[in-house]
DNA sequence: CGCCTAGTTGAACTTGGTCAATCGGAGTGG
DNA sequence: CCACTCCGATTGACCAAGTTCAACTAGGCG
């Protein structure tokens, strides 16, 4: 790992090089691509629908989702985005952003700007793939929600999305013990998962009866996690993860 | 156009060049790629969860879809595919596919190898930025199918599922007075849109009562498209179209 | 202490699912 | 040409998952 292993970009480098073997040179220049680190405030969209940004931004700690509304105002989470995550990396070629993009408190994110992650592929030619990768790992979590949103119930959705949190947060180390923090709302996972937020409840309190999982506060812990996995029917092909854990 | 405007490739380059200009060497150079020109037959799937495929598959005539299934059996389908989609190009980039690729009877596509795409991108660069934005409007397609499959009720997913085939029809030449073939079965309609097949039978049959579409046998003319669009929120944003109808 | 947001609960209600039977049209073999 | 078969479309009756509305509770913070 290259000397300056806690520079904002650590997460995203551990992550693309844990799926794609770089050289010291290339996550080098990865390290170094210019950043404007940004602690976000609550309620404070990054993106909004219509915008067309000239950066991408970058998770540096804590969560964010995107989202799109219905004209009748209903939201739907179309995916949540962990550390290491680059959630609007699509607007390096699509000009208008169909979605918002926003935190969940407390969230950091980089600011990085299009033409430098241009200059970044040119000059090294197989970043174009790794980063072409990130994006098509992104589209695929897209579908697996497709088929979780559309043909399971709702008990079996939110046992998935925990399943999946819980694998995409090992792989950038930020689960101990079958336990991380999700410091998410009732009405968020239930706008992900397509229920109202009074279901969402009673489905979280069916997952606590039946002893899968425990809350306490923003902390979940997996307490069965062989169980949740059936429940939810969960199978991690489709997040490419090369090993599942990050070192 | 170039001189070959009837090989197999054309609605591709049309559709690709509708949205990105391209000089008249790159297109010829998409025309010149080298293409398996297979029909298919009646339920033989083009591509398996599980398979590492070394080849993509461009659609030429007809539709195809990809599919998943829950451990249950239940299928969700996650996007259909017009002439001049390329379904499956992620598989350039990832090892695993973790999707099924199936044809809507009768169909016609064609194999092009992945290391020709290579091959191709190498030699003209901006032909990588036009295959990866490709992919990122498949992408931005599955967002807004979450949207309508988790927050829309029955009857305005389908009318947003016909204008979105509509548009896209329309984008490669293929309507004529908001009139298009559209061989699915209410089956594979109600699995796209997440609902029964039985209550896409009422919903297809409410919005005939309602004087928005009519149905002789495979094709659907639309009648009423601003009422349409009004009854399924749709806003074709989210499919990148520069200008919307090919010439 | 009071406010605000998120979480929790109960009860009535509705959309859409399930089951089961029937219809209809296209292709097939006699 | 006709009977047979098969698959998809259609219909009706009943059922259940999840929504909606409304009230109430609990925790965090100025």
């Amino acid at each position: 790992m290259p000397a300056n292993s806690s520079s904002p970009g650590t997460f995203m480098v551990r992550k693309l090089s844990s799926i794609f073997s770089l050289s010291d040179e290339e996550k080098q220049a990865l390290h170094d691509l210019p950043m404007q680190v940004v602690p976000l405030e609550r309620d404070q969209d990054i993106v909004r629908a219509g915008d067309q940004p000239s950066q991408c931004c970058l998770v540096l700690e804590g969560f964010t989702y995107v989202y799109k509304l219905t004209l009748e105002g209903q939201r739907q989470i179309l995916a949540l985005h962990v550390p290491g995550d680059i959630p609007d990396l699509q607007s390096l070629h699509l000009k208008v952003v169909d979605i918002s993009l926003a935190p969940i408190f407390p969230c950091t994110v980089g600011f990085i700007q299009h033409e430098d992650l241009r200059r970044l592929y040119e000059r090294y030619p197989r970043l174009t793939a790794v980063l072409w990768r990130e994006t098509l790992v992104h589209a695929s979590i897209h579908r697996e929600w497709l088929l979780n949103n559309g043909q399971r119930a709702a008990y079996a959705r939110l046992a998935h999305l925990l399943c999946e949190l819980l694998m995409r947060l090992s792989a950038v180390g930020l689960v101990e013990n079958d336990t991380f923090h999700l410091p998410v709302t009732q009405s968020e996972l239930a706008d992900a998962t397509g229920i109202s937020s009074v279901h969402m409840n009673r489905v979280l309190q069916a997952l606590r009866a039946d002893g899968l999982i425990e809350t306490q506060g923003k902390q979940v812990h997996v307490l069965d996690l062989e169980k949740l996995k059936q429940a939810g029917g969960f199978d991690p092909l489709y997040l490419q993860l090369e090993d599942g854990v990050a070192t």
